[in-house]
DNA sequence: GGAACTCGCCAC
DNA sequence: AAACGTGGCGAGTTCC
């Protein structure tokens, strides 16, 4: 499977892409290696605590009985003879490769309490070993300087390593301020996050044009993933500003919305907002299991609508699929069955950016890609257009980085609205206006950090 | 003793 | 009929 640019103007955007990137390459960003060293000492710590807990208890002084040698508690591979050979328990789910799986929600679904202790330890190992020694590796003079690369994803995305500035926990809010907190601008700055909201959707909508989709990205007044949960949840007095509910929102988002978008089914779909969000096993559920919402448990919500097992809910989620692509995103459907058709006839496809993706590719693959590809694409597009404007107009405010869908700045403060009001103009109006086929509003999302805070430290800000 | 692999987990 | 898209990276293990 191959994909290349087979227009001029796919040719430039890469070309000028990686002349914009490797400028943000050599700004970098400023971190605090004070700190970082303090954390990871805290860290070491704090999981040699664990560790020594962990060391006491029944569970590994039998684990330490079964083994000849030495118990190494980090090893997967002995964590799974002990759980699934020695102890025969059965594994929840499976790797890859056929074999018992222990990550976080098989050894979750054991029940076993000293399993909890571990998890926190690996946790914990992660932020100290992946994040906070990957900066104090790569920082040179107190920067890192992130690589990001157009030549190395299959959809033309970017990349980016030495550290990765793409996957720095965000969702977690122990790791997020734990490695975020050693991120900051250059003295005097500030840091400022542009990202677009629901790129992949509406760059999905320039391409199958389906107008219940249109409509969900037109008018701010509904909202496709309140929908989903009205209806996965089976309420209809929602409201966003119920916390439970929005909690829900984000689970019909996460856990059905975008899994179908990237060619999901319902069984999964079922069994990972289940046991995921909802903390409900297989089987029957029982009385005050899951989230609440409001003087009620999930499991109670769930049973008094007669859905009582995993088995009525994946049901339940089998029919709100058929729905899904039957009605409500019909011509969405009619879409990537017509794509599909095409590309097995004529073996390539083509981005609405001017790649061609060509060879073996599967269905899934066929329609994700050109849609994942693009999006990245508008961008990259802003990117340059950005960084071509602050060198041309001099200013002091710096591109330091890109999330996919998100632009990352160093700013001068004195220029931070107009830099605001320039991002927009860009992203919203002049993409478009360049780019004839994006047949959808764009917008996007400004978050921004005070004068000299670190990454962990980032408030949403109104465009003016 | 290093390359290549697997697994788990972070991001979009 | 079939069934989650794209990465990077650390640690453990296996292979040569």
């Amino acid at each position: 499977m191959k994909i290349e640019p087979t227009s001029l103007e796919a040719y430039r955007l890469l070309h000028q892409g990686t002349l914009a990137l490797a400028r943000a390459e050599r700004q970098g960003i400023r971190c605090d290696v004070e700190y970082i060293e303090s954390a990871k000492k805290r860290l070491t710590k704090q999981i040699e605590r664990l560790e020594q807990k962990f060391l006491s208890t029944k569970f590994y002084r039998h684990w330490e009985h079964t083994v000849k040698g030495k118990v190494n508690i980090y090893s997967d591979t002995q964590l799974r003879i002990f759980l699934y050979t020695i102890k025969k328990l059965k594994p929840l789910k499976t790797t890859e490769t056929g074999k018992g799986s222990t990550d976080e929600e098989a050894l979750l679904g054991l029940g076993i309490p000293e399993l909890n202790n571990l998890l926190q330890i690996r946790k914990l190992k992660k932020n100290r070993d992946t994040y906070l020694d990957g900066f104090l590796r790569e920082q040179i003079n107190g920067y890192i300087h992130p690589s990001f690369n157009l030549h190395l994803v299959r959809t033309y995305r970017s990349s980016s390593d030495r550290p990765n500035f793409q996957n720095i926990p965000k969702r977690d809010k122990e790791s997020m301020l734990l490695t975020r907190r050693a991120l900051f601008p250059r003295p005097g700055h500030q840091l400022l996050g542009i990202d677009y909201s629901g790129l992949e959707v509406r760059i999905a909508a320039c391409y199958h044009k389906d107008p219940n989709m249109l409509k969900y990205i037109h008018d701010s007044t509904t909202d496709m993933h309140a929908d989903m949960a009205k209806q996965i949840f089976m309420i209809d007095d929602f409201n966003k500003d119920i916390p439970e509910h929005s909690y829900l929102r984000n689970a019909a988002k996460n856990g059905f919305v975008f899994p179908e978008f990237y060619g999901d089914y319902f069984r999964n779909c079922a069994e990972g907002m289940a046991c995921g969000w909802g903390k409900l096993p297989h089987g029957r559920w029982k009385s005050g299991e899951g989230v609440n919402l409001p003087g009620m448990a999930l499991s109670d919500h769930f049973i008094s609508k007669g859905i009582k097992s995993l088995d009525d809910f994946t049901n339940h989620i089998k029919e709100i699929e058929k729905d899904f692509w039957g009605n409500r995103f019909r011509e969405y459907a009619k879409w990537k069955e017509q794509w599909w058709k095409t590309y097995q006839k004529n073996g390539f496809i083509k981005m609405k950016t001017g790649f061609t993706c060509s060879g073996i590719m599967g269905r899934n693959d066929c329609i994700n890609y050109p849609v994942q590809g693009a999006a990245f694409h508008c961008l990259l597009w802003s990117f340059i257009r950005l960084d071509t404007i602050l060198d041309r107009f001099n200013y002091k405010t710096r591109l330091i980085g890109q999330i996919h869908d998100e632009i990352v700045f160093d700013v001068y403060p004195p220029e931070l609205e107009k830099i605001l009001i320039l991002a927009k103009e860009i992203t919203c109006k002049e993409l478009p206006r360049t780019w004839k086929w994006i047949n959808v509003p764009l917008s996007v999302d400004a978050e921004v950090c005070d004068v000299d805070a670190s990454w962990a430290d980032k408030k949403k800000i109104e465009i003016p």
